[in-house]
DNA sequence: AGGATGATCGTCT
DNA sequence: GACGATCATCCTA
């Protein structure tokens, strides 16, 4: 079992060029995926800035067999993109007031997607706080409503969006975490699932260094 | 540090 | 008309 591929250009001194994970990455098995996205980079561009977060934390959902996924509730005008090709956006609102992101994964017509839950901050920070009313340190990012509202995320903007294409919203390689610095465990906020589905250990997060 | 509660609206029955 | 892949605030200690 091999990680997917990650290359990343040598670092350089200019303005970094997009350099988006291609449609390949995105359709493998989810849970690989998840996985494979911790230490990723994020990239929004924001008000003609580049807001930059390290993928911390991921959820996957495995399609029709998911309980806990929209998708296994059918196929509606809100769930429609996951049942297309992988690598597009998945951005909805929950409880009236949170944008949650997702990356539609896995084949078409199996409608599967990552959630995103956490990252840190790598360029752009400032106007990040700024976005969230003045929130830092882990406060800033660390929750699914959280760093959507500090990278200036919403669906009316991105759902559907074409994350291959390295405009507006797209993932970049970062640094790989080893194996030892990640930690899985059950999803959060899905109590409703069948329990093989709440109970499954479907989260993945990086162990909190420093 | 941690538990309870209210916010707020798109989506589906 | 109900409820949710949540968060911030307001308490109590």
């Amino acid at each position: 079992m091999s990680a997917f591929e990650l290359t990343s250009e040598a670092p350089s001194s200019g303005p970094a060029q997009p350099t988006p994970l291609e449609r390949a990455f995105y359709a493998r098995d989810t849970l690989e995926i998840a996985r494979d996205l911790l230490g990723c980079r994020l990239v929004v561009e924001c008000d003609g800035e580049r807001l930059v977060g390290r993928i911390t934390e991921t959820e996957g959902y495995l399609g029709f067999a998911d309980t806990a996924c929209h998708s296994s509730h059918g196929r509606t005008p809100r769930t429609e993109v996951m049942f297309g090709p992988p690598g597009y956006a998945y951005v909805y609102l929950i409880y009236g007031i949170h944008d949650m992101l997702n990356l539609v994964v896995g084949p078409e017509d199996d409608p599967c997607a990552v959630l995103i839950r956490a990252i840190e901050p790598l360029e752009g920070e400032a106007s990040m706080i700024a976005h969230r009313r003045g929130k830092k340190g882990r406060e800033l990012a660390n929750g699914p409503g959280k760093l959507t509202q500090a990278l200036g995320i919403t669906k009316a903007r991105f759902n559907r969006h074409d994350v291959c294409l390295g405009e507006g919203l797209w993932v970049e390689p970062g640094e790989r975490f080893d194996d030892a610095d990640v930690v899985t465990g059950p999803r959060i906020g899905i109590d409703y699932a069948e329990p093989e589905h709440r109970d499954a250990p479907w989260r993945f997060l990086v162990k909190r260094r420093k």
